[in-house]
Parts: C-alpha cells; structure tokens; sequence
DNA sequence: AACTCATTTTCACAAATTGACACAATCTGT
DNA sequence: ACAGATTGTGTCAATTTGTGAAAATGAGTT
C-alpha cells in the first residue's frame, strides 16, 4: 500500500532499436548545421496547427510552445520547445499541434524531403527520430497521469520538477527555473486558470518550497518537498 | 468564438518519412506471422511495467490494458490494447507501462533481436514503428486536452467516440460498442471513480443518448449529440 | 520621469463536481 | 442454484477551483 517506486520512469540507455554501430545522430546534427538558421519573434508561429509538414526544427535558442486550439478560442499546451529540443517531428502530413515563439527564437529548419534523403542514406536516422519521439510518449504519458487526477499543487510542482531535471540534464541549476512563458501559458498546459497558477505559486513560496523574487525567476528551496508533493498520489498519510 | 474545427486530425496519410517504395509493413507483419503466439488469461500480464523489453507484440485477439501504478496503488490506465494493434513500442530498454488481459487474448511475440534484425535487413521498418508510435504520440495528446480540463460527462462521451472511431475505421459498426473493461478501467482511464462513471454512463442513457442492455454493451444512438458534447470545450452558448 | 500597457498577485465568493460511503440489483461462472 | 464480482443509484458533504474585480508590479516608450 505503499510507494515502493520501483525504479522508475529514470533515464535508461535508450539503444536498444539502434543497430549496432549505426548513425548515433551525428548525421542528423551535421545535416542540421548546415540547415538554415530562421530567426522568429515572439507570437510568432514556427508552424502553424494544421500546417503541412515541411521541415523538422531544432531550437537553437529561445523557446516555443507546443499547443492545439479548442472549440471556444482557448486553447491546450501540450509542451514547450527548449534550445537543443527537435521540434515538428510525426508522422502525419500536417502538424497537429501549432508552435509558437515565447521569445526571440532561432531555429534550425531542415526540409523534410531533405531528410528523407538523410534516412535514405543513413537508415540509422530513423531510429534516432524514433527514439526522440518515443520519449515524447513518455513524456506525455507522464503529464497525463500527473494532471488528470490531480490537485493544482501537485500539478504545477509537477511542472517544477520537470524543468528542474531538464536543467539537471543539461549541466545547468536544477534549483533555478527560468520560465519563458506567462502563467497564462502555464496554465493552458497543467489544466488551470492563470489566477490558480499563481495563487498556487503564492502558496508554494508561502510554504517555503519555493521562492519567486521575479515573477519569471523560480527558485528551488526545497526540492524534496516538491518531490513529494509529486510523488504523494494522495497517501495523506501525513 | 465559435468551433470552426480547422479539419482537424482525422487521419491522414501517414507516409512522409517512409522511403518511395519501401517496406509498408509487409515485413513486419511476415515476421510476425511466423512469429511465436502466445495466450494468456484474463488478469495476467503480457508484459509488467519496468520489465526489459525483450518482445514487440501485435494483438491477434482479446484486449489489454495499458497503465502505470501510482504510487498509492491506484493505477493510471494509459490505453487500451485490441486486435491488431502493435504494442510494447518505445526505444527505452524497459517497458515504462504494463500490459494486463482484460480478457483472454492471444498475442504474436517478436523478440527485439529479431526485430532489429529485420530492420538492419529492410530499414523501411523503422519508419513503420515510428509511425505506429507517432499515433500513439497523437492519441495521447487527444486524450490529454479530453480528460485534463473536462468534466465526467465529456470524459465518458470522448471515451466512446474514440471507440466508434476505431470500429469505423476497422469496418465494425460504429454504432455499437463491446467494452472488454470494467468500468475501474475506464474510471482509471479517464480519471474518474468507478462509481463517477457508471453514474455518467446512466445520464448519457437519461439523454437518450446512449442505449446499455448489457452493462458491456453500448449502443450510440445519438452520435452527434455526443460529438458535440466532446467537441464543446464549453461553449455553452446555449 | 511620467505614463501606459501587460502581467501578475491577491481577495472574496460561490457552487458545482465529484468522491465517498452504502446498499440494492444484476450478472457470471461453477 | 449459489457465491462472488460487477454495476447501478442514492445521499451527502466539502474541497477546489473558477469567476470577477481590483491592486501591485514590471516593462517599455516617449
């Protein structure tokens, strides 16, 4: 009845469809040094929702969000797009979920008959787009089940946690967050209004987890309670 | 302000990254049809969540559950396995869901080795599994915007329509439903108690929207109503 | 510096949804 | 036919979040 963890969702060599000796990427990263650079502003779109698939990006600096309208003009973040990030990838002819730039943002942009040459000639490749859009998956399977259930807390520190091992895994703090998007946007991504977001993060400093001397500026004081609060699948246990 | 439903992700042909004249899959499903089958009875697992992925799977009947245990020992019921589809992808060495039979269900077993093989032989492969997995992406980010924001009864009526569309799109009637699951699984599916929605399943019987003879078996006898009711992301402009 | 606009924080209030518990009814399989 | 599992309903409460509004903060401009 407890959580015993088993040793889960952690980073695992992820090689296992990759044959042996094959393309680990460096074709694709050659292919995209070359690519053209795009620069766009903020609001604007990288790709449109809808859009017909012509190119795969990868961010090289700034940051985007990943979203879908709904009926009533609101509309659903389904993640953002950080610098190293490949963003547009699927198999579908057109883009299912918009991207829009947070702020001034440069991208990478390969054409997709461009790389499906690539894949031609290196049929590694492909492992490597599957390997980045099953973790993708994962990733979206992870959100799910942290928001379908759960209380505004958990989400949005939920939302910490994982910016923070996204800096943990790049070298950078996992104890400082910068946010390039509004609460607004936060919201749009865990299921809640603005005002909830920040009341919760008003909470979250008030309880000591957390502290915001810029409302974009996000410090980790207690890490471990964050991660509990994640963790914590209600045993309340207390 | 109103849902103009930009001709949204109804499917489309899914052939961008897939070489001219490559594979379309008839190597995989050659090996799987010499592949090994497997039946296991209702309960067992085809596979347990943080086990080695050591096979790939194709459902050649039955039904599976697709979850993740929390913490509490609830669980997080991700999707659900029918016949014919793959299941058991990713590119991570463990499987990050388990696989539960809800009913007796027989499975082709494809080792991994094999598989790698088969793509090392015919590189058309990977883009058929990074296909397969890229709707699984797609289906999950569906999901997501229909259960994180939503109430019990656009959950339940979102449920059932993704399950029309799947017997349309397999040649079944459209109109008539058999759910394998009990309705602990599709509360953990959508993030609702048992109880939340058997009751919701009653009220879309109230409506006039639903037929249940059998508590397994629905009949849609509305199908607009209940499109509308999954596609109003609240404009109860009424 | 002053002003404007956007973003964020905070407050007060309602209230609607759903979870919880309990029990009846129904179905299933042996 | 019986026992156990699954499902349907009822009542209840209460917790959470949305809503609306307004103040505070911050950024950018002239």
């Amino acid at each position: 009845m407890f959580s015993q963890s088993l040793a889960p969702n952690t980073t695992q060599p992820a090689v296992y469809l990759r044959a042996p000796g094959a393309d680990r990427g460096e074709e694709l990263d050659h292919g995209l040094a070359r690519a053209s650079l795009r620069k766009i502003a903020v609001g604007e779109h990288a790709f449109l929702e809808g859009a017909p698939r012509s190119y795969i990006f990868k961010v090289e600096s700034g940051a985007l969000a990943l979203y879908r309208s709904l009926g009533d003009g609101r509309r659903q973040v389904l993640g953002f797009g950080f610098d190293g990030d490949l963003i547009g990838l699927g198999a579908r002819k057109c883009h299912l979920v918009g991207a829009q730039a947070l702020k001034p943002t440069t991208l990478r942009c390969l054409p997709v008959p461009q790389l499906k040459q690539m894949i031609n000639a290196n049929p590694g490749l492909a492992a490597r787009l599957y390997e980045a859009i099953s973790e993708e998956l994962a990733d979206a399977q992870d959100r799910f089940f942290n928001v379908s259930q759960r209380r505004a807390i958990e989400r949005v520190a939920f939302f910490l946690q994982k910016l923070s091992h996204r800096n943990e895994a790049r070298g950078a703090d996992p104890r400082v967050i910068l946010l390039p998007m509004s609460r607004a946007d936060i919201g749009d991504y865990l299921g809640l209004t603005l005002e909830t977001v920040s009341r919760t993060l008003s909470e979250l400093r008030a309880k000591g987890y957390i502290c915001l001397k810029e409302s974009r500026v996000v410090q980790l004081r207690n890490l471990n309670a964050l991660n509990e609060l994640v963790d914590s699948a209600s045993d309340d246990v207390e």
